[in-house]
Parts: C-alpha cells; sequence; structure tokens
DNA sequence: GGACTTGCTTGCGCCAGATCATCCACTGGA
DNA sequence: TCCAGTGGATGATCTGGCGCAAGCAAGTCC
C-alpha cells in the first residue's frame, strides 16, 4: 500500500503573513463578534484594534504577564497553552480565523492565563483592555456575542475534561482529530486534511499524553486505515472509525482473532 | 491523637429546603450579577425568577435534555455532572449560593451540557431563556457579570485540564480539597471545615479517580497531618502542605530517609 | 547533492493507579 | 439497643501508558 507521502500543506498560502490593510475591516466585519454591527459603528471597533504580525512559533503573549490587551486572530492560527511548574506544556486552544484570546485580561484579571504562540504565521489585532470593556459598554450585542463564545469555550473545556477523566488514550486522540478535522480540515479527495501543521508533540500536549504514545496509536490508526499521516500533517479517511474509537466501542488490542 | 470524630456538619442548619420569598429578592440583589442594578431594574428581574425546591440528590436538569432554562442557586448546593458513555460521572463543578447554571441554554444551545444535582437540599431559582436573554439585553451590565463569570470557569476549567494532563493524583486531590476550601469553607478552630457533605466518591469524580485511591491518598494526607476527614466531610488543617503537595515538592513515597 | 536537523517509529522496563475483594466503623432507623 | 446499610480502609494483583534510548526518514541548508 502507499506508505506516507510527501507533506500535502502548502506552507505559505496558508498563512502569509500579510493582512491587508482593507482586509482587515472586512474580517472584523464577517467575525461572529461584530458582524451585526453598522458600519460606523464597526470603524469605530476598527479604529481601536492595532495590527500585529507574528512568524511561526513567535510568542504573542506569556502565561502570567501582565494582561494589558485582547486579541482577535485576524489571520492565521494562534496556540494556546498552559505551563506546568515542571514545563511541560498543555495545549488549550488552537484558534482559526476570527478567535479571541487573553478575553480574561479585558474583564479585569491582572494576568494572561494562557501563553498564546503563533502557531502559523499569523496577523493579529490587539485592543487595550480598558478600550475593548468601552466596546461591550457601547455595544451590548458584542458583549452578547463574546459571551456565546466563552460559553461555547467553556463547554469544549469542562467535555475535554470528562474525556481526560474517563476515556483512554486511543479514544482522546480520535477524539482531538475529529474536532481538529471538523475545525481546520480541508475535505480532498482522499479524505480530511487538516490544515494546519500538526506535530506528533502538539497532538500529545492536546490529548495529555507523550509524542510516542501518539506515535503507537497512529500507527495503529494508520494499519487500521482510519487515518493517514506524515511529518508534521495527518488526513482523516475514516470518521466513522474514529467515531467508533470515541465511544470505546473499538479495537481494545491488535484484537489477533 | 484525637481519632476522627463526628460527624461536624449540621445538615439541616447548612440547607434549609425552604427559602422565604423575602429573602430571595436581596439574594439576588447580593449576587455579583444583579447587586449594581436599582431596585425598580432588580424587582424585574426578581418577577422572572421562578422559584423551585429540591431535596438533596434530586435532578435539577438531565445531561442532553431540551434547554429551557437558566438556573440560579438562591440557597443549597448544586453539583454538575458529566456522564461517559461507559457510564461514570465527572463533577465538573460545585456551586454555591450566587452560582449561575444551565448557561448556555439561554444563548441558544439547544441542550443541557451537564447534569445538575441537588448536592445539598436547595432552592433555586429559574427564568425561561428567552426570559434570560432579554435581561441580558436590557441590562448590559448583567452581561458583562455574566461574561465575567464564565471566564473566570473557562479558566477554572482550563486550569483543571492542566492538572489533569501534567499532575498526579496526590497533586489533584490537594488541588481539589484547596478550592473546596476557598469557596465552601468555614474556618474554625482546628482548621477550615468544608461545608459540604463530600464523600470520597465524589472526590474521586472530580479529580477523576477511584474512590480507592481517594482513600490511600486521604490516609496519607492524614498520617501527616495536612487534613483531618470522616464520614462525609473533610477538615483542612495545612494548607501549606497540601500547596506543596499541589506543586509537586512533596514526599513521594513513604520517603523512608 | 550531501550533511545536518528535526520529527516519527519502535523496543523494553517500569510504575502510578485501576480493579477486585474484603473487612471495618459509623450512622440512622426500628 | 441492635441491625442493616453505606462509606471508608487496605491488601493483592494487573495494566495502560510513560521514560529512555536507539534507529530511521523527510525536509533544510549550505
Amino acid at each position: 500500500m502507499s506508505r506516507r507521502r510527501v507533506t500535502p500543506l502548502h506552507r505559505d498560502s496558508l498563512a502569509p503573513d500579510h493582512c491587508s490593510p482593507k482586509l482587515r475591516r472586512e474580517i472584523l466585519g464577517r467575525s461572529t463578534y461584530f458582524k451585526g454591527l453598522s458600519a460606523e459603528a464597526l470603524a469605530t471597533v476598527d479604529e481601536r484594534f492595532r495590527e500585529q504580525h507574528y512568524p511561526a512559533g513567535k510568542v504573542i503573549c506569556r502565561e502570567g504577564g501582565p494582561a494589558r490587551s485582547l486579541f482577535f486572530v485576524a489571520h492565521g492560527n494562534v496556540k494556546l497553552l498552559r505551563h506546568s511548574p515542571a514545563g511541560d506544556d498543555v495545549v488549550v486552544d488552537l484558534l482559526p480565523q476570527g478567535g479571541l484570546f487573553g478575553g480574561l485580561a479585558a474583564l479585569g484579571l491582572g494576568h494572561y492565563p494562557e501563553t498564546a504562540l503563533a502557531h502559523t504565521a499569523c496577523c493579529v489585532l490587539s485592543v487595550s483592555a480598558p478600550a475593548f470593556q468601552q466596546l461591550l459598554e457601547r455595544y451590548p450585542g458584542v458583549t452578547i456575542e463574546v459571551l456565546k463564545s466563552a460559553s461555547r469555550s467553556l463547554n469544549d473545556a469542562r467535555e475535554a475534561i470528562r474525556q481526560l477523566t474517563t476515556s483512554r488514550v486511543d479514544a482522546r486522540i480520535a477524539m482531538a482529530l475529529v474536532k481538529l478535522g471538523e475545525r481546520l480540515g480541508e475535505e480532498t479527495g482522499h479524505g480530511i486534511l487538516i490544515q494546519v501543521p500538526l506535530p506528533q508533540q502538539d497532538l500529545a500536549a492536546m490529548v495529555g499524553a507523550t509524542p510516542e504514545t501518539v506515535s503507537r496509536v497512529m500507527a495503529r490508526m494508520k494499519r487500521e486505515g482510519l487515518v493517514d499521516s506524515g511529518r508534521q500533517w495527518v488526513r482523516i479517511l475514516d470518521p466513522g472509525g474514529l467515531q467508533a474509537m470515541i465511544e470505546g466501542r473499538a479495537a481494545p488490542k491488535t484484537k489477533g482473532a
């Protein structure tokens, strides 16, 4: 059978590190948070934001640092991390375009609760915390949208907690892949390609496992035809099979007979 | 030394299952969400709420059920659970007076994301989702408070995720105890008594462990003088020691030398 | 185009914590 | 006061997943 082949991701087309000034307002206007606003309101919002570019891997804000701003992902992907005292990193979220982060900053908390890293090269818009607070006061509709989004994140986080405490690693990896597929995947002829560089190390940090374990589980998934993968990329071939794995009704072992 | 003694919790004084109609508005007015409101506004809010009483152990709403209302804890404690397909329960939160839950309901999600159980006998105020949405639209300040609270919960949940993936059980149990102490504890002559019936089974479901393991860890904590506990109660004697355990710099084993 | 870097794979030993099985101590009810 | 039921303690055993370490392959840089 076909051995894994060359990286199917086109890195640069994925995340140009520029972000046309004209596009900026359009991107804001299309986002969940601001799409209900009038043109003037949108302009007001827009002018509060400051544009910043980050190459892949660059730190945008650091856990524990004084929280001055709130960020909006205009282009690219941002990875949110928490560190353990021992130095391990846990990936708590991977934000696509339109994601908001540093959110607690604007609400009076003093410090960033997590580190944000440019996962791909990206363009980020930032507002100062007080300015954002003013926006929320002036446009209640925005506040409600932000609240909705926070609630969804809370739901996701609690779901992750449930998974972490009740499911085994393979189920969690399957779940992570399915979610990534939904949020960042692109349907191709041969399954859903996850449109983000995804080293197994990151996957491990998302599900609370080691890279070795991820490798072993993925090897099994490949053997069973559920996914295909290579250096920093994953393609989902059989979502149904993954779903079965998530729900626990899977081949628990190599199941010889 | 003194062996553990009789349950120091006075069950009935903890959670009367009545909730004086006059007190109701006062409780609302004191809550984080509504305390900024004028008397008339508060009255408007108050009249949207419907009062309900639950004896300990009763289900308030069920995970997956159609989400019609949002709830406010007027008295007593409410336990939020998620179920795994295999039937295990995970405790995602333990709400004290003033807690809001079923929150996603009001925001257009169709189903309750978790089961709510009366942990003690309690009095709960409920609003229909549309009515709550109206309140949010009419009183933007309330929306902001709700958002703050959701952000805090999100932060807690993500912190829990970090703990689950990086820390060992004993650290997680220590952390759970410290948090419970802060939220539900009462300073007594002999340390902080957690003012809620707390069987080890619940503690286990909060940290993702089995009751047996919790028992073993608690036995060690008792041996080391960090806590005292008995049937359904825990008293924190040495918060500093627990903190040490959380941070990993603890006696990893029986530490012979 | 060859050497280097970085990420993936795989084997082996080990340990934290689950599981199974009792036994015991309280508590609440009759 | 006694009894039944529930929650807690504890020993024995098993195992999923981790840690370490060596080897391999895909990109990358000169």
